[in-house]
DNA sequence: CCAGTTTTGTAACTACAGGTCAAGAATGGA
DNA sequence: TCCATTCTTGACCTGTAGTTACAAAACTGG
């Protein structure tokens, strides 16, 4: 009972993510998310406690929006190096497609807020530690399949290919072309 | 002629960096940086023309500073594998020693303004750009004493290196110990 | 020691961050 | 139809961001 809400609020999460995604967890105002969610501010705030919770719940949905479309595209059938370089590929031609280079919103809000807000965090720890699992999945599949080196350890190698994914991350922020992007995933994969 | 400054700019610009650096561009205030750099805002504001001004100074002097010592390190003489590995671990020793886990000044811009800020993005990628050419020539020092696959192309190698040390400094944000970081750069020079 | 120059300290200002609250609207139940 | 409940709108509030203004202070050359 009791008034129903006009708005869905996995709409408003959604838009929200937007914006902070675009603009940073500091730089993204109160007013910026009453624009963007087309909700007056009093209904963001009782819906979501505050622009904390409100980017609380846009990283629980990035997580499992974003991060389990890389792990799809990495559990597809098919050879691993396929899989892992139309999966780094994807990404790069996602970054580059999007006129904001807005990134990775996990990258983007371990190095804004890691070690400052704790739950933040925990959420941030939590995705990179999903994609590493899958990753060790995928290289010992890799290795059973023989296309990976089976003297390697797959938890470091892992930890090596996160460690990839999210410089290359970074660079796309400041790369003026896709070039030395999938430079970079050539030489990556050559290696492994 | 005139009255004298009271203070050195370059130590208010090196305790600028030391704010900025932990909490951002966004998230420093006009009153951290007086509280800091102990000195009035008139001051602040007379000698640096405000926070955006300041900044940039700082990035300058970061560059001149954080990112020439780690070109020193990777300069030294010996192997080129033992340098890089030298190097890497001591980022890694560094960021876990300070105790705000601020990681890298150049990858947090780059994550927060890069895009956003035409000349914070082009002091970031003058300190990736200048990093690079750095490990391309490590590289090719590496190819001509045997010590790296003569095949590779120096400057894809130089890419993927540069991309691996920024997504190191990523995980050191939200990894709870070195060793994860520690196995990872064992991954990657093993790889190499 | 005066003129001219530059710095300093502090007050002031506008805008907005981030959030609260009262009043009213829309519902299901008795 | 009245009630309790929950939502919506928008005004309002306190504090701070980021900057400017300006008078007083501290120097230097002549």
């Amino acid at each position: 009972m009791g008034r129903p809400r006009k708005f869905d609020p996995e709409v408003a999460v959604e838009r929200a993510m937007g914006v902070f995604w675009r603009k940073g967890y500091a730089g993204t105002s109160p007013q910026d998310l009453v624009d963007a969610l087309g909700i007056g501010r009093g209904s963001l705030y009782n819906a979501f406690q505050g622009k904390n919770q409100l980017f609380q719940r846009v990283l629980v949905r990035y997580h499992d929006q974003e991060a389990v479309r890389l792990i799809e595209l990495l559990d597809r059938p098919g050879p691993v190096r396929e899989r892992l370089r139309s999966a780094l590929e994807t990404i790069i031609e996602a970054d580059f497609a999007d006129p904001d280079r807005r990134g990775c919103l996990a990258v983007n809000t371990a190095i804004e807020l890691a070690g400052r807000d704790e739950e933040a965090t925990r959420l941030v720890r939590r995705m990179f530690d999903r994609l590493e699992s899958t990753l060790r999945a995928l290289v010992e599949e890799g290795q059973r399949s023989g296309e990976i080196d089976r003297g390697r350890d797959p938890a470091a190698v892992a930890g090596f290919l996160l460690s990839a994914i999210n410089g290359m991350r970074v660079l796309t922020k400041t790369a003026e072309s896709p070039d030395q992007l999938r430079r970079i995933v050539d030489a990556t994969l050559d290696l492994l």
